[in-house]
RNA sequence: UGGGGUGUCGCCAAGCGGUAAGGCACUGGGUUUUGAUCCCAGCAUGCGCAGGUUCGAAUCCUGCCACCCCAGCCA
């Protein structure tokens, strides 16, 4: 499980090391935008970013690139730290945001109109859109294309001062509306906004976009390899062309990988902004969600995220990743650390009608193969509730359960016989009542008995009702169609039981367990006595 | 009909001219007081398609085809 991972970007990485193409160690950075909460395709980028400053022996910068104060907030900037320690990293002093380079930027785009590689553009954004050309049509230039430098840094500096409305003018980079990339045909590079921006506040009126801050911001960092995805490929000609045209010393490499996509889940902060606001889920943490607080809340360890990622690999390829090797990397990490436990979603009362009346104790590992958890106290009585699935009136072949008159050992204590079912007015199942074998007791067996299976229960008296959340698929469809979340939504995406669990369990002071025979189940970091079912056991069990 | 990318098993992914790693999933079998875990075995005569170069091609060349991204004063 340590074996090196050798993806196209760190081969890269080593080949610059090697050629001593990168002075000093590796700088990357992980730069979100703080306009919601990161997801599990953050954590991909997360993991490259942080992963390879680690390997190499250099650092990561966390810097929120926050350039636009319209779509962003503290709330999501206290969020995104929170989940990035979570997930085991540690950007120590690192700690940058795009608007700490506010006056550099601004004095940037001074540089770029002093050179005659900038301009102010009265069109409006109707115009600028019309005259942008299309995909295969070039595109014309902007008669404000030509203004005279002088007048380009009064115009920009009166911006600035906030002497004209949003919209009013903008600054552009002077390129080619010819080009065959359209992200050179004079892409605008400054805006004005009259909004307050969460950290500096009414302190500017004009922001820079993304295309000119993000190169620059990493040139400054040092950053030795910007890394990001895809979508930005088209995106590096220009990347490369501001830094090209203004005076500074360090020119990052823009290298792109593929984002994650995940079956039955949607990976858009749009949409997932979208469904929180909805209210179509409880929130951005709810279990459900594919964000780092909703799976953290479901109860998936961060080390399983690690390994998904280390999993999934590095490439340049779209793929699509099934929801079966997350659920892989979350039982693997908590098959061994889960302390195990027992809980009866939907009880079924059973009366053992040849035990006494007074309790016994009975004593059980926290975990099958790792001893140093411990035991805990089982407590065993006539009153006993079971799980209703696991009996059957007429048990299909191979049901290795309790059935009339058949055989079947609780776990950790005795082998019972059902003798009687009783049923209600309706003909439903309301008790059991079955007799135990007093010498086929848990690890002092003599009864010579050979039930066909196991089962979990609790003891009535002392079990803790609890509620437990069952989650499924957000989404019916691998591929949900995006234009219609609502019905692609799966119906069952929660289904909650009112059960119980043991009373060792209740009492205890750990988040995951396995129950036993059911799935690996985490307490809720907000409801009390609330248990939410992070993934399912393997069942290889096939009816029929 | 413009530009930029990508095509290796159901899914992810190694491979970088010397004769197809690995993981997930799946299928058998063994162990088991969780139908879990664990263990063992099986699972691409073929790498989008068609040609070509070569003693030899998933790897090089040519031509097709398919899919993804791009026309925000978002990132």
């Amino acid at each position: 499980m340590s074996e090196e991972a050798t993806d196209f970007i760190r081969q890269r990485i080593r080949q610059d090391l090697d050629q001593g193409a990168v002075e000093g160690g590796v700088v990357t950075r992980f730069p979100p935008e703080p306009n919601g909460y990161l997801h599990i395709g953050h954590a991909k980028s997360i993991c490259l970013n942080f992963g390879v400053a680690r390997e190499f022996g250099g650092y990561t910068y966390l810097r929120f690139d926050d350039t636009n104060p319209a779509k962003e907030s503290d709330e999501y900037v206290e969020s995104i730290k929170r989940d990035v320690a979570w997930l085991g990293y540690d950007w120590g002093s690192h700690l940058t945001h795009a608007s700490d380079y506010f006056d550099q930027l601004y004095n940037f785009a001074v540089e770029l109109i002093e050179r005659g590689k900038a301009f102010v553009c009265s069109l409006s954004g109707e115009e600028i859109r019309a005259s942008r050309g299309t995909l295969t049509e070039p595109g014309t230039d902007s008669p404000y294309r030509s203004r005279s430098i002088e007048e380009n840094l009064d115009l920009f500096a009166r911006m600035k001062a906030g002497e004209f409305a949003d919209g009013e003018h903008v600054l552009r980079a002077k390129i080619d509306m010819a080009s065959a990339n359209v992200n050179l045909r004079d892409p605008v590079i400054y805006r004005i906004r009259h909004v307050e921006h969460q950290r500096t506040g009414d302190r500017w009126v004009v922001y820079p976009m993304y295309d000119f801050t993000h190169c620059i911001c990493d040139a400054l960092e040092g950053i030795t390899h910007s890394l990001c995805t895809l979508e930005f490929q088209d995106h590096r000609p220009l990347y490369d062309w501001v830094l090209d045209n203004i005076n500074i010393n360090f020119h990052p490499p823009q290298i792109e990988f593929s984002r994650l996509a995940l079956e039955h889940t949607v990976m858009s902060k749009r949409l997932l902004n979208q469904m929180v606001d909805d209210a179509v889920v409880s929130g951005w943490d709810d279990p459900r969600m594919p964000t780092i607080a909703g799976l953290r809340r479901r109860g998936v360890p961060a080390a399983a995220i690690r390994d998904f990622c280390k999993r999934i690999g590095i490439t340049k390829q779209d793929g699509l990743v099934e929801m079966a090797l997350l659920d892989f990397c979350i039982r693997q990490v908590l098959e061994k650390s889960a302390p195990r436990g027992m809980s009866v979603l939907d009880p079924l009362p059973v009366t053992l009608t040849n035990y006494p009346d007074d309790g016994e104790t009975l004593e059980a590992a926290w975990h099958p193969q790792n001893a140093e958890l411990g035991n805990r106290a089982l407590s065993f009585s006539r009153q006993l509730y079971i799980e209703r699935e696991d009996f059957s009136e007429e048990p299909p072949k191979g049901f290795k359960r309790l059935s009339p008159g058949g055989l079947v050992r609780l776990r950790y204590g005795f082998i019972i016989q059902c003798d009687e079912v009783i049923k209600d007015a309706d003909g439903a199942i309301v008790e059991l009542r079955c007799r135990y074998f007093p010498e086929s007791k848990s690890g002092s067996d003599t009864s010579g008995l050979k039930p066909k299976g196991v089962i979990h229960w609790v003891d009535a008296a002392s079990a803790q009702p609890v509620t437990l959340r069952l989650y499924q698929q957000l989404f019916t469809d691998p591929v949900p169609d995006l234009d219609d979340l609502a019905s692609a939504l799966n119906p069952d995406s929660v289904v909650e039981f009112s059960g119980f669990v043991e009373a060792a369990v209740a009492s205890s002071e750990m988040q995951h367990f396995q129950f036993e025979r059911l799935g690996y189940y985490a307490r809720d970091s907000e409801l009390a006595d609330t248990f939410n079912r992070t993934v399912t056991l393997r069942d290889s069990y096939k009816p029929g």
